[in-house]
RNA sequence: GCCGGAGUGGCGGAAUUGGUAGACGCGCACGACUCAAACUCGUGUAUCGAAAGGUGUGGGGGUUCGAGUCCCCCCUCCGGCACCA
C-alpha cells in the first residue's frame, strides 16, 4: 500500500492532541530540558517554508530528549502586540484583537500541520489580560528599583501625519506611508536605565554558549571604552568643560576643542563676531536627516565659536569649534581634538588650518597622516619616553592628583526608549498627579486597554488613549479627578522580554510564576531563532532578567544558556523569499502534496541549520521519494509489516551499519547537525534495501531513530510492528563500539604523502605486519625501486605513509 | 572604514577536527520495465588524458611524512555597525 501521508499524518496529530502526549509535568524526578523557539508575531500573511525551519530543529531536539529520558519543556505562543494589526485597524476599523485572533488561528493551524510536539496547554498570548498583568507588574518592579524614568527625548515626528513614527516606519527621512517629511522633535518619553546594567550585560556574555558573532554584536552594541574625563576651563563663561577621551596620554597634542552643535553651552560661548555664522551652522545641522549626515560624512564642516578653552596640562589657550562630527549623545558632547593621533581630527585640522602636534613617535617607515599605533610619547613634557599605556596611567594619576580629571568609562549603549504613542500595546501602569508619577498597585493590575472609536494617534502625537477622558481621568468615589493615566503604551519588545518565564507557569493567577517551578526549569537550555534578534530582543530580555535576578525573582542571572540562529531559506532563484519577487513557497501546498514528514526531512537535509540555502523542489521530491521507498521496504501492499522482517539474526555487516548510524545520529543531533543525520538514514536504508530478511529488533531501533525527524511515519510503523507502548518515551538506543569494528579494514598506502595504493588488512594485524604488507603491495613496489625508505608512518585504521628518498 | 562569518563537482552539501577530498541527495547519461511516457529499479558521473599518469577544496606563500583543516599575505561574497572621541 502506497504511503498515504494525508491520512497517516492527520491520524497521529489527532492522537497526540487527544491524549496530550506532549503535556509537560511541572516537576519531575527526571532531569529537565527546556527547548525554546522565538515565538512569532502572528502576521496576516501566514508562514512561508522558511519560518518553521527553527521549529523543526527544536522539535527534533525535543523529541530526542524525551527518548533520552528528559522532562522536556517545549512551548509555543504569540507575540501579538504590534504595528501591523494597529495599522490594519486604522484602515478598516477592525479591533486589533479581532485581527490578532484570526491570525493566531491560522498560525496555529500551520504550525500544527507540521506535527510539532508543543505542550499547547502552556500556550501564551502577550495581549491576553492575564499576560499583560504580569508585563505591567515587571515594569513596576523596574520602576520601583529606579530603572524607569521620564525624559524629553527626540522622536520621529511627522507633521503631515501628526504622528510619532517607529524607526521602521521612516524610510530615507520620510514616512513609509505617504512619503511625508519626518523630523526629530523632543517629546516626553519613558526610558529604562539599561545603561546601569551595561557592565552586567557585558560580563554575562562570557560564559554563554552563544554564536561568537552574536556575542561580538552585543559587545559592540554595548561599546564599553575606558579612558579619562579631563577638565578644560572655559574662561569666558567661567565654567569647566569635561571631555571624555580614550587617549589621555595625547593631552599635550590637544590643539583645539570641538563641541556638538546642539550643545547647550554654545549659545553662551559664541562671541558676537561669530554669532551669525554659528547660528547658520546650527540651523543647517538640525535640518540634516540621518541620511544626509552619513552622506556628508566625507567632508567635515564646522565653525569657530570665537571662544577658547585652557588645556590643563600646559595652560595653553585652544580654540573651540562646533562640528556635527561630534555627537551630543555620547560622552559630554564635546571632545579634545588631537589631530596628530586621530584621523577625524586630522581631517578637520587640515581643512581649517589648525595646529597639529604629534605626541607619539611615528615609526621611520610611517607615511600616513594621524598615527594611532604603538610608540613612545614625544612633545609631552613629563610623559616623554613612556609607552602609551604607561603614559595613560601617569597622566591619569597626575590629573586626579590635581583635581583636573579622572579615570572614566563610556558606553555606546543608550537608555531604552520604552514608550510608544500607540494603542495596541500594554498600557504603562502609572498615574500622573501634581507633577508626580504614582505606580498602580499590584491589585489594580492588569490595566486594560479601553475600547476606542479611532486608532489614529491624536493630533498632538499622543497615543489614541489620550482621547478617552473616561479612561485617562482617574476619579475618587465622589467623581473628583485625582490623577491622569499615562497614555503611552509599551513597545512590542516588552512582552517578549519574559515570555519564556510565563511558559513555566502559564496559568498562575497569584504570581507571574512560581519560584520553585522557575528554579527547576530555568535557564532555557536551547533557544533557537533568527539572527535578526541578535541585539535588541536578546539584549532587552537579558536586561530584564538581570534585574529580576537582582530582585530575587529568578534563580539564574542569564536566561538563555545556549543560543542558535537558524539560517534563511531562500527562493529557488537564490534570493530572499518575498511576495514581490514571487518566489515564496507556501507550506500549506508543500504539506498537502508531499506531507509534513517530507518537508521536515527536506528542510533538515538542505544543509547546516545556520546557513542560508536555496529551496529546491527536486530536492524536496528526493526526500519524499526516500520516505516512500522506506515505507514500501517495510510495509506490504496490504498494509502489513513486511514478511522480510523476521527474527533471523542480522549479519555483522548490518549490525555495523546500525551501530554506526546510532553513533552518528546521536552525536549529530546533540551538535545540531541534522543534515548529516538524514544522510545516515539514507545510507542505512540503502543497505537494508539489498537484504533478503531484516531482523525486527533492528527495525524497531531504526524507527526510534527516525521518530524525531519523521514522527508521523515513525508512529505508524511503530504501531504496525505491533508495539503497544508509546513511541515518544521509548529509550534512545545505545551503540556498541565493538559492533562498529569490522574484521578487516581498508588502508590507503601513501608514498611521500601521495596516495598510491590501497590494501585490505585484518584488524588483528600488528603495525609491523601492516607496514610489511604495504611494502609488498604490487603497486607500491615500483615506487620503492631504487629508493630508500627513511620513515614509515602508520595511522591506525587510516593509512600507511612511506617516506622515501 | 571597523567587527563578525563564508568561499569544496553542473547544484545543495559531506569529511570522526592534521590522515584515502567529494559521503548523502539533486541533476545528467546509459540500461531494464513499458506500445509509449511517467513511476520504479540498475550502472556511471571532480577534472585533463586514448592510456600510463597528472591536476584539483577562492589566489599566493609557509609549517608538516601528510593541509579543505594550522600560520602569514591577498581577492570575492554575505551579515552587522557606521564620525562613539
Amino acid at each position: 500500500m502506497a504511503y498515504n501521508h494525508k491520512k497517516i499524518e492527520k491520524k497521529w496529530q489527532v492522537y497526540w492532541q487527544d491524549n496530550k502526549i506532549f503535556r509537560t509535568d511541572d516537576q519531575s524526578s527526571k532531569p529537565k530540558y527546556y527547548v525554546l523557539d522565538m515565538f512569532p508575531y502572528p502576521s496576516g500573511s501566514g508562514l512561508h517554508v522558511g519560518h518553521p525551519l527553527g521549529y523543526i530543529a527544536t522539535d527534533i531536539v525535543a523529541r530526542y530528549k524525551r527518548h533520552k529520558g528528559f522532562n522536556v519543556l517545549h512551548p509555543m505562543g504569540w507575540d501579538a502586540f504590534g504595528l501591523p494589526a494597529e495599522q490594519y485597524a486604522i484602515k478598516t476599523g477592525t479591533h486589533p484583537s479581532v485581527t490578532t485572533k484570526t491570525n493566531i488561528k491560522n498560525f496555529r493551524r500551520q504550525i500544527n500541520m507540521l506535527g510539532f510536539s508543543y505542550d499547547w496547554d502552556r500556550e501564551i498570548n502577550t495581549t491576553d489580560a492575564t499576560y499583560v498583568k504580569w508585563t505591567q507588574w515587571i515594569f513596576l518592579q523596574l520602576y520601583k528599583k529606579g530603572l524607569a524614568y521620564e525624559d524629553e527625548v527626540p522622536v520621529n515626528w511627522c507633521p503631515e501625519l501628526k504622528a510619532v513614527l517607529a524607526n521602521e516606519e521612516v524610510v530615507d527621512g520620510k514616512s513609509e506611508i505617504g512619503g511625508h517629511p519626518v523630523i526629530r522633535v523632543p517629546m516626553r518619553q519613558w526610558m529604562l536605565k539599561i545603561t546601569k546594567y551595561a557592565d552586567s550585560l557585558l560580563d554575562g556574555l562570557d560564559d554563554l554558549d552563544w554564536p561568537h558573532s552574536v556575542k561580538e554584536l552585543q559587545r559592540n552594541w554595548i561599546g564599553r571604552s575606558t579612558g579619562a574625563n579631563v577638565k578644560f576651563s572655559l574662561p569666558s563663561i567661567q565654567k569647566n568643560m569635561s571631555v571624555f577621551t580614550t587617549r589621555p596620554d595625547t593631552l599635550f597634542g590637544a590643539t583645539y576643542m570641538v563641541m556638538a552643535p546642539e550643545h547647550p553651552w554654545v549659545a553662551n560661548l559664541v562671541n558676537n563676531e561669530q554669532k551669525s555664522a554659528v547660528q547658520e551652522y546650527i540651523e543647517i545641522a538640525s535640518k540634516k536627516s540621518d541620511l544626509d549626515r552619513t552622506e556628508l560624512n566625507k567632508e567635515k564642516t564646522g565653525v569657530f565659536l570665537g571662544a577658547h578653552a585652557v588645556n590643563p596640562v600646559n595652560g595653553k589657550e585652544i580654540p573651540i569649534w562646533i562640528s556635527d562630527y561630534v555627537i551630543m549623545s555620547y560622552g559630554t558632547g564635546a571632545i579634545m581634538a588631537v589631530p596628530g593621533q586621530d584621523q577625524r581630527d586630522w581631517d578637520f585640522a587640515k581643512k581649517y588650518d589648525l595646529p597639529i602636534i604629534r605626541t607619539v613617535q611615528i615609526p621611520d617607515d610611517f607615511d600616513g597622516e594621524a598615527y594611532i599605533g604603538e610608540g613612545v610619547a614625544i612633545n609631552s613634557d613629563f610623559l616623554n619616553g613612556l609607552e602609551i599605556n604607561d603614559a595613560k596611567n601617569k597622566i591619569i594619576s597626575w590629573l586626579e592628583a590635581k583635581g583636573l580629571g579622572e579615570k572614566a568609562i563610556q558606553y555606546k549603549l543608550r537608555d531604552w526608549l520604552f514608550s510608544r504613542q500607540r494603542y495596541w500595546g500594554e498600557p504603562i501602569p502609572i498615574i500622573h498627579k501634581d507633577g508626580k508619577t504614582i505606580p498602580l498597585d499590584k491589585s489594580e493590575l492588569p490595566l486594560e486597554l479601553p475600547n476606542v472609536e479611532k486608532y489614529e494617534p491624536s493630533g498632538t502625537g499622543e497615543s489614541p488613549l489620550s482621547t478617552i477622558p473616561d479612561w485617562v481621568e482617574v476619579k475618587d468615589d465622589n467623581g473628583a479627578i485625582i490623577g491622569l493615566r499615562e497614555t503611552n503604551t509599551m513597545p512590542q519588545w516588552a512582552g517578549s522580554c519574559w515570555y519564556f518565564l510565563r511558559y513555566i507557569d502559564p496559568k498562575n493567577i497569584e504570581n507571574a510564576w512560581d519560584k520553585s517551578k522557575e528554579a527547576y526549569w530555568m535557564p532555557v537550555d536551547l533557544y533557537v531563532g533568527g539572527a535578526e534578534h541578535a541585539v535588541l530582543h536578546l539584549l532587552y530580555s537579558r536586561f530584564w532578567h538581570h534585574v529580576l535576578y537582582d530582585l530575587g525573582f529568578v534563580s539564574t542571572k542569564e536566561p538563555f544558556k545556549k543560543l542558535f540562529n537558524q539560517g534563511m531559506i531562500l527562493g529557488e532563484d537564490g534570493s530572499k523569499m518575498s511576495k514581490s519577487r514571487g518566489n515564496v513557497v507556501n507550506p500549506d501546498d508543500t504539506v498537502d502534496t508531499y506531507g509534513a514528514d517530507a518537508m521536515r526531512l527536506y528542510e533538515m537535509f538542505m544543509g547546516p541549520l545556520d546557513k542560508a540555502k536555496p529551496w529546491s523542489i527536486t530536492g524536496l521530491q528526493g526526500c519524499s521519494r526516500f520516505i516512500k521507498k522506506l515505507w514500501s521496504l517495510l510495509v506490504t501492499n496490504e498494509g502489513e509489516f513486511s514478511k522480510h522482517i523476521t527474527h533471523d539474526d542480522s549479519s555483522k555487516e548490518t549490525l555495523r551499519y546500525l551501530h554506526n548510524m546510532i553513533k552518528r545520529v546521536s552525536y549529530n543531533i546533540e551538535n545540531l547537525q541534522f543534515n548529516t543525520c538524514v544522510s545516515e538514514f539514507m545510507i542505512f536504508t540503502n543497505h537494508i534495501q539489498g537484504l533478503e530478511t531484516i531482523n525486527k529488533d533492528i527495525i524497531k531501533t531504526f524507527i526510534v531513530l527516525i521518530n524525531p525527524f519523521m514522527p508521523h511515519m515513525a508512529q505508524e510503523l511503530w504501531q504496525l510492528s505491533g508495539n503497544e507502548s508509546e513511541l515518544t518515551f521509548i529509550k534512545w538506543p545505545n551503540f556498541d563500539e565493538n559492533l562498529i569494528q569490522s574484521d578487516t579494514m581498508k588502508l590507503a598506502v601513501q608514498i611521500n604523502g601521495k596516495r598510491r595504493s590501497e590494501i585490505v588488512v585484518d584488524v588483528t594485524m600488528t603495525e609491523d605486519e601492516i607496514n610489511e604488507f604495504a611494502k609488498s603491495d604490487e603497486r607500491i613496489l615500483k615506487y620503492l625501486e631504487g629508493k630508500q625508505i627513511i620513515k614509515e608512518i602508520y595511522v591506525e585504521g587510516r593509512l600507511v605513509n612511506l617516506v622515501v628518498k
